[in-house]
DNA sequence: TAGAGAGGAATGAATGTTCATTCCGCGTAG
DNA sequence: CTACGCGGAATGAACATTCATTCCTCTCTA
C-alpha cells in the first residue's frame, strides 16, 4: 500500500510494526512516529489500538480470501486448484508485504473481536472445502482437513517469515520447489 | 513439570501463560496469581520478566536439544532417522505441555538475550545438519535447508497448535499419517 | 486580487491507567 | 527469639488516550 494519506500512513506503518514486533510490543508513538503523524492524529481516524488492529486484521483476511477466489474455479483438477491456491498466496505474498505474517502471528489474539474471528474462519473454510473435495476423489491424502491446512499453512508461512528476514530468496525455482514439496505432503500417494 | 516449590510453580504458570497470551500480554500479577503466589515472591526467583521470560526459553529449548539427542544416531538410514526425530517432537510435546509452541511463538522475540538467540541456533543446526547428509545422500529433496527445516517444523507447530487448543486428537494413527506426509515433503521423489 | 475569516485537520503536552518492580510488615521454622 | 521466605500494598515508569491549541486551506468580500 502507498500512503497517500495519514490514514493510510497509519495503517501501512502499524502492518510493518505489528508484524515485526507483535501487536502488544507496539505503542501507539511508535507507530505515529514511523507514519510521520502526531500521536493524537491516529485517534482521528481509529477509535482506540485495539480497533486499528482489527480493521487491519479483517482488511487483510478479506484481501487474502479476494486474491484466491479470483484465481479459483471448481471446474479443473485438484492439482490445478492446488497450483492456484499456491499462486494466489505466493500473490497476496507480494503485494501485501508483512500482511500474511501479521494475519499468522495474531490469528489467535487476545484483541480480536467476534467479526475478525468470523473472517479468519471463513478464510480457513477456503482451504477447507478444497481438501474435503480433494480426499472425496481420492487426491488427498485421508487425513483430517484441519490437519491437513495446518501442514500447508504452517509450511508457508514459516517459509515466508524466512523470506521476510532475508535469508531465503523467493526465485521461480525454490518456488516451484515448494509447491511441489507441499503438494506432495497432501497428496495421496498410491 | 509437577511444581514442588514456589519457583517451579512460577515457571509452571509463566509457561502456560507466554503460550497462551503471549510474552507482552502477560502480566507479572496474573502469573503470580496462578501460580498462587505473591507478585514480590517472584522476583525472589528472577530477577525480572525478561530473564523469567528467558530462562524458561533456554530450558526448553535445551531440553528439546537433549530430546532429539537421546533419539539419535548417524548410523541409521535417513529415512530412521527421521522417524526419531519425529517422534522425539512429539514426545517433547507430551512431556512439556506448551513448551514447543511457547518456543516457537517467541523464538524471534524481542525480550529474547543474545544466550537465547545461540541456542535457538543450535536447535536448528541439529536439524539442519539432518537435511544436509539426506541431500548428501540424495534421499532429500534439492531445497535449501533453511527451507526444509521451516516445511517441517512450520507444519509440525501449527499441528500441535490444534492439539493443544482442542481441535485434533493426536492418535497414534493420525501422528502416523502426519510423520508421513511430512517425510513426503521432505524426501526425494524419483 | 488580496486579505480576512471559518472550519476541519493535525499536533503533542497533559491525563489517567496499567504495569513491572520495590519494600515493608507478618508469620513461621529452627 | 531470630531470621528468612512471603505476600501484597506502594511506587514510579511507560503507556493509551484526550484535548486545548495551532495550522492549513478554501471561500467570501471589498
Amino acid at each position: 500500500m502507498n500512503p497517500e494519506n495519514k490514514r493510510d500512513s497509519v495503517l501501512c506503518s502499524a502492518l510493518a510494526l505489528f508484524a515485526e514486533r507483535g501487536f502488544d510490543a507496539t505503542t501507539i508513538p511508535m507507530i505515529a512516529n514511523s507514519a510521520n503523524v502526531g500521536a493524537g492524529t491516529i485517534y482521528r481516524y481509529f477509535e482506540n489500538k485495539e480497533v486499528l488492529g482489527n480493521t487491519l486484521f479483517q482488511n487483510y483476511v478479506v484481501t487474502f480470501m479476494k486474491t484466491i477466489e479470483a484465481h479459483y474455479s471448481e471446474e479443473q483438477s485438484i492439482r490445478q486448484q492446488f497450483h492456484h491456491l499456491f499462486r494466489a498466496m505466493v500473490l497476496f505474498t507480494n503485494e501485501n508485504e508483512h500482511a500474511l505474517y501479521f494475519i499468522k502471528k495474531h490469528s489467535g489474539a487476545h484483541f480480536l473481536n467476534e467479526e475478525s474471528r468470523e473472517d479468519f474462519v471463513q478464510l480457513l473454510n477456503l482451504f477447507r472445502s478444497f481438501f474435503e473435495t480433494g480426499k472425496e476423489q481420492g487426491v488427498i491424502r485421508e487425513l483430517p482437513s484441519e490437519a491437513l491446512i495446518a501442514i500447508v499453512y504452517g509450511a508457508f508461512l514459516e517459509l515466508q517469515n524466512l523470506v521476510r528476514v532475508g535469508e531465503l530468496v523467493p526465485d521461480p525455482e525454490l518456488l516451484s520447489g515448494v509447491e511441489e514439496s507441499l503438494w506432495d505432503s497432501v497428496r495421496h500417494h498410491s
